[in-house]
DNA sequence: TTTCGCAGTGTTATCGATAACAAAACCAAG
DNA sequence: CTTGGTTTTGTTATCGATAACACTGCGAAA
């Protein structure tokens, strides 16, 4: 571990220190009062709040709201972890997160896990240092260790995404496994019955893993035959990924009539595949995703997917959040469940 | 502004709090001693480290940065702000600040300026109050009271994605007007010579501008006639835009040979929308974008597009950044020019 | 006029760690 | 057995704000 940054003789000699106090003194007042004039809720006149904030503006100076967290015992920091934020889906919850911390005075600790549990463990601790006031995790796996040490934080958790068995404190979630029955269910009414499935490899992807059994479990209580399922490339999989699994799926079972992917990712992968193979879409094989990101919407044929609010879900584990916090940071245990649907399109 | 959080006696309420002298206290040292064990670099007996550790996992005790930070006057925070994380480009950026930041103790704080540099200060604001070592912005434009906070925090600053007129401190990234103007000069090279333009309409984008400006320039430069030029939707345009605006310069200019999208994702989405209609691409009509999403190198056919190593101005903004702090957090002026190159495919 | 209450402001102690310096323990060489 | 140097550990002051409480002055009610 390499440290670097300032040492304090360097810093302290880059620029005379600008305090409250200077402030303060500046305007005649004590630092205390000034240290009001910056809370909307402290009794300060208006005019010498006026004037604080004159000073604040001439000399430049900034809160240092290190210091003040240390004495009100109040970061202001939420944590939350994410599998990856390149991934558009994680990164609307990061995005409804953000929108409801909006005017709450509260920052938000992004870190990305890489869909490893090892990783968020260490980020659990790492952020932990900082001591936020509430945290919010994707999913419902975590090493014993991270569970232990966000039980002992004391602070509000939301596992999101998931519906935990074991939760932690919140949850704000829904059933991958039932969503992905719902959309198999819902393309054998219109006809379909030899379906294939396409998801990455490993148990890392817990969501990916329940969107598979639910495949393979509805495939079954439907009696449509053997379910055909191609695992291809570490979660997450890919477009390029996606793609070349479809190919297998060919190779090994060329009547299949529907394929469901993991993602709409692996979905437009597969779909652009057959394009470039000169295969109709949906007339030769049927192709829908999961997850509705925009490409789902734009490409031709437009690709049939679930819908699962990932924007809301951000919100609503952040506004769970904060209403547990007014509460006196108790934490509680309800279980928010987010809605999806089914958006049938032109790929089935 | 509403505040949400613990008050200090519901906070002391809840769990006797465990400090580093607690700590201490079980394992018969100095509080000193243990916050040194924690330091890799500081001098601890290895025995005595491992008592202390054994006794930090006992108790389960974490460290609290907030107070270290404040004694020490290094927060260990890198603030980057970036326009939007739900677009790719930079949350690749994004994701290459973070990659480099791994294992240096520094912990990223993310925010995300919706393009508008009013929402910039605002955001730049907030961090400086957390006291971040180093700032890493996109682009170049920002108010002047932002630019007035950034200099008066003698912290170095990183811009990124652009090359500014009058750069605060370091500079990390290229010319967006001379990479569109290389890509024009390619397609001319290939034989088109009616060229169009889709980008969205404001100034908000100000790299959108300069590649407009640098498509504009190089038009005139090789005297292909007036530049065809259709302004759609407020930056950043999505996929749906680019659909539509392909249109508007269909019917506007139905003669034209090649159109360059302000992004990857308005070119896919022009790209889809001709599907659509039943044109052939690049037959009928070539399509390029800008900034090698990944759904360029997979869509059918595959899109031209410039990759300008998003990944990479992450990692060297950061790197810059690390530099700039070891050498004592002097704020320097160097330049770092990252690479972009022209992708040609299928759709050109 | 006195009393009470409240808005506005000041004083003091403290949050939990770390810097800086001091001291003790240890070790090798003379 | 010293001495001097190095390693390890302890003591004290402090980082910059805020909580808690104390106080002042003023106006309304008695």
């Amino acid at each position: 571990m390499k440290k670097v940054g300032f040492t304090r003789s360097e810093n302290t000699r880059r620029d005379a220190k600008l305090t409250m106090t200077e402030v303060a003194k500046h305007v005649g007042v004590s630092a205390m009062t000034v240290s009001r004039a910056f809370r909307q809720d402290a009794s300060v006149s208006e005019e010498t709040r006026k004037r604080i904030m004159d000073a604040v503006d001439e000399l430049g100076y900034v809160l240092d709201q290190s210091a003040g967290s240390l004495s009100s015992r109040r970061t202001g920091f939420i944590a939350a972890l994410v599998p990856s934020i390149n991934n558009s889906n994680f990164s609307d919850t990061a995005r409804g997160i953000t929108d409801a911390l909006e005017n709450t005075g509260l920052q938000l600790l992004l870190g990305y896990t890489d869909y490893s549990i090892e990783k968020e463990e260490q980020l659990i601790e790492s952020m932990l240092r900082r001591r936020p006031e509430g945290v919010i995790l994707t999913g419902g796996s975590h090493t014993p260790r991270a569970r232990r040490m966000l039980e002992k934080a004391g602070i509000p958790v939301v596992e999101t995404w998931e519906l935990p068995e074991n939760p932690i404190n919140y949850v704000v979630g829904f059933s991958n496994s039932e969503a992905m029955s719902l959309l198999v269910r819902e393309l054998a009414g219109k006809g379909y019955r030899k379906f294939g499935y396409i998801g990455g490899t490993t148990a890392r992807d817990t969501r990916g893993s329940q969107r598979r059994s639910g495949f393979a479990k509805t495939v079954e209580e439907l009696d449509l035959g053997p379910p055909r399922m191609i695992s291809f490339g570490v979660p997450p999989i890919s477009m390029q990924q996606g793609g070349q699994a479809i190919v297998s799926m060919l190779e090994r079972w060329p009547d299949t009539e529907v394929v469901l992917c993991v993602s709409d990712l692996s979905a437009f992968g597969a779909l652009m595949e057959c394009h470039r193979r000169g295969m109709r879409v949906p007339e030769d094989i049927a192709i829908a995703g999961f997850g509705d990101y925009e490409i789902s919407s734009t490409c031709h044929p437009r690709i049939t997917t679930i819908n699962a609010d990932c924007y809301g879900i951000g919100r609503q584990a952040a506004a769970r959040l904060l209403d547990a916090l007014q509460n006196g940071g108790e934490a509680g245990d309800e279980i928010t469940l987010t809605s999806y649907k089914v958006v049938l399109r032109e790929s089935t």
